[in-house]
DNA sequence: TGCCTTAGTTCCAAAATGAAACTTATGGAG
DNA sequence: CTCCATAAGTTTCATTTTGGAACTAAGGCA
């Protein structure tokens, strides 16, 4: 089974999942939450290569989930923001950080 | 970046998602909460291949998350049952199907 | 004996990923 | 004007993961 055909699941779980459930794209989400934007951000941030970090913030606009803004108009650059829709992930991102702070203790620390 | 490089995360989401940020982990889990305990019966809940349904479970039982329990003595046979760290996870797989219902519509019926 | 069930494993082609270099467009230093 | 820097991507290619399907193991049952 692949994974797209999931977004028509009877299960709405499996619906969520076709569009997030991915490690890389909930750390962008992540990374939105925590007040982040653009392209090279995310990459220092995350530690993911330009190329999938590419691919994934077009799903991510495409599912409507982020926007592609212009903030920059001499050089045209562009960034990402949550879309309403995208806000109320909030809850779920919050869900695992918990999750993770109880049950996934830091065993030695990094610095990504 | 590794995904297993990511369970040493300073961010316990990034750690939290080194164990269960994959589709088909998250599916396994979903059927656990829905009862289901059964090889087969993942497999024909999910859709996922047994290749893979394989290693996602060992994933799940090395990790902490499901118990590989013993639960027929003739024909030896094992299957699979949430833990209580394993059953915290609700609140996450409870967000992501809130999210689902409200932003991700069916578009036409499957049988999955 | 021979077929059924159930939890896996194995094999191989196809798809996704990681790493690193390259592109495009513009601003600014000298 | 020339050259370097910034920033958002794209391209290429080797490595890894996945999907699909067949195969194995260990009994049970008729």
């Amino acid at each position: 089974m692949k994974w797209t055909e999931l977004s028509d699941n009877w299960c709405p779980v499996a619906r969520t999942l076709s569009v997030v459930g991915d490690r890389w794209t909930l750390l962008i989400l992540r990374d939105c939450f925590l007040g982040l934007s653009r392209f090279e951000q995310f990459i220092e941030s995350s530690g993911m290569t330009r190329h999938i970090l590419a691919e994934r913030l077009k799903r991510l606009v495409e599912a409507g989930i982020l926007e592609r803004r212009q903030y920059s108009a001499g050089p045209k650059r562009y960034d990402y923001v949550l879309t309403e829709k995208g806000q109320e992930l909030a809850p779920a991102l919050l869900t695992l950080k918990d999750w993770g702070k109880k049950h996934m203790p830091v065993r030695r620390a990094t610095n990504a």
